[in-house]
DNA sequence: CGGATCGTTGAGTTGTATCAAGACGGGTGG
DNA sequence: CCACCCGTCTTGATACAACTCAACGATCCG
């Protein structure tokens, strides 16, 4: 099931999707990746560059973000491992915005020439890239309409419902028990609001016993209340089973 | 230049991001298509939906919106013609939005089919239609920067930029006016605040001296003033060249 | 010439930002 | 192994952007 080579978790979310032939398997299995280790806190690919390659993500958490004139920053996008936080940049030359690790992690990098012949070679590892970027856009307008519609106390626990769902996909929930490697800052920058009152947020989220929080280990108390409390419905992740306990 | 059939839009607007070849053209214009007309606030498809074809604008303005629990409306994305408002849908089966018309419009329904036997035979019309959902993907996450970080005076100056450049593509923009037939509830609705403090911005826009309307037409009187209000680079959109004077 | 939709205004309220300072905690070097 | 330091978390006080409510004016249209 889950594949020994970096490329596995690649194959396993792909093929999650819709199943992949044993050809098309070996054909990413011997996509070229060239791994590289990153700290925290790094930029990967900057706004205006003109990557040549795209990276799959192997451990620890990336985030996409742009910078106002104000130099105010917003976080558009987190991603966890399996994913591939720039396969856009396969399509639209330059980069729009920039991408970096919020932890420490663990890159695949995969040459844009290689996808493309992959993709010239089978037409159903096209569909799932480009679903997968499809999804990526779903989740955005789920965002963009959390920050626009939502206050900060949903749009909070909101993002804790998508974390624990999309991390329970690759593994990494334990009885509602996940490691969120994210700074209250950051946090605030991804939902849209100031480091402070998220502070407060989130003492309201433990207060009402929704969750609990020691260090970087966040555990959901009440999941049912979480996802009342963030208008939550997973429908925007297109999951093809609901990933949900 | 400009197509006599309507499939004239979506051939020249993907032509203008790479050059197709006379025969990819063709079969562009062949696809079948079907056109309806719509009046003003009518819902094309809803969220929940599963739709077996995609749509493309021939004539007015549509909207993508999410409701949240609290009945609250968000509209993460307005499309003008040329634009193909549902093409997630491909490979998305079930709506994760709904798609409205904001003006009275004339679309042209394809089959999924048509356009699945489309990509198959060409890789390049494959490239360009994903790339559209891409840039459409790029907007978003400018819009959630805007909501998340900007104020809304420059979230109102930024995406009338937006619009001005989108519809200057498909020559709906003369001497910087353009029919912009949305009302400030909509706007509003775009941009996540209130009518009433959009109506009190457009207020200031015009004090400002930065745009003029009348009716739905709305003029840009000072283009280098409103790009720094919104503080719009174009890069986003991803255009072949600047498309602004 | 109603009637409905849309735009405009004023007044009061609130969510959230900002500023400032202190507490905690984990790593590093002496 | 302690002392220090820096980043992160927390708290309080104040300020403001934006919301809500409510009403009125302007248009358009049948």
């Amino acid at each position: 099931m889950m594949a020994q080579s970096p490329n596995g978790l690649m194959i396993r979310k792909l093929d999650s999707i819709f199943p992949l032939s044993d050809e098309e398997e070996q054909a990413l299995a011997r996509l070229p990746m060239q791994i590289a280790a990153y700290k925290a806190d790094q930029d990967i690919v900057r706004i205006g560059d003109r990557p040549s390659q795209s990276c799959l993500l192997l451990e620890g958490f990336t985030c996409v973000y742009k910078i106002t004139a104000e130099g105010k920053r917003q976080i558009v996008a987190f991603h966890v491992p399996g994913d591939i936080p720039d396969l856009q940049s396969l399509h639209l030359k330059v980069m729009d915005n920039s991408l970096a690790t919020v932890s420490p992690c663990t890159l695949g990098f995969i040459p844009h020439e290689a996808l493309y012949d992959l993709c010239n070679r089978y037409p159903r590892i096209t569909a799932a890239l480009w679903r997968e970027t499809l999804v990526d856009a779903s989740i955005f307008r789920e965002w963009m309409t959390g920050i626009g519609r939502r206050e900060a106390y949903n749009r909070t626990a909101h993002l804790l419902c998508e974390m624990r769902v999309r991390l329970n996909m690759v593994g990494l929930v334990e009885d509602g028990t996940f490691d969120l490697p994210i700074t209250q800052t950051e946090l605030a920058d991804a939902i849209g609001a100031s480091t402070v009152h998220v502070n407060r947020v989130l003492q309201e989220l433990r207060a009402d016993g929704l969750i609990r929080s020691r260090g970087t280990q966040v555990s959901i108390l009440d999941w049912k209340g979480l996802k009342e409390a963030g208008d939550f419905d997973p429908l925007y992740l297109h999951l093809r089973q609901e990933g949900n306990a």
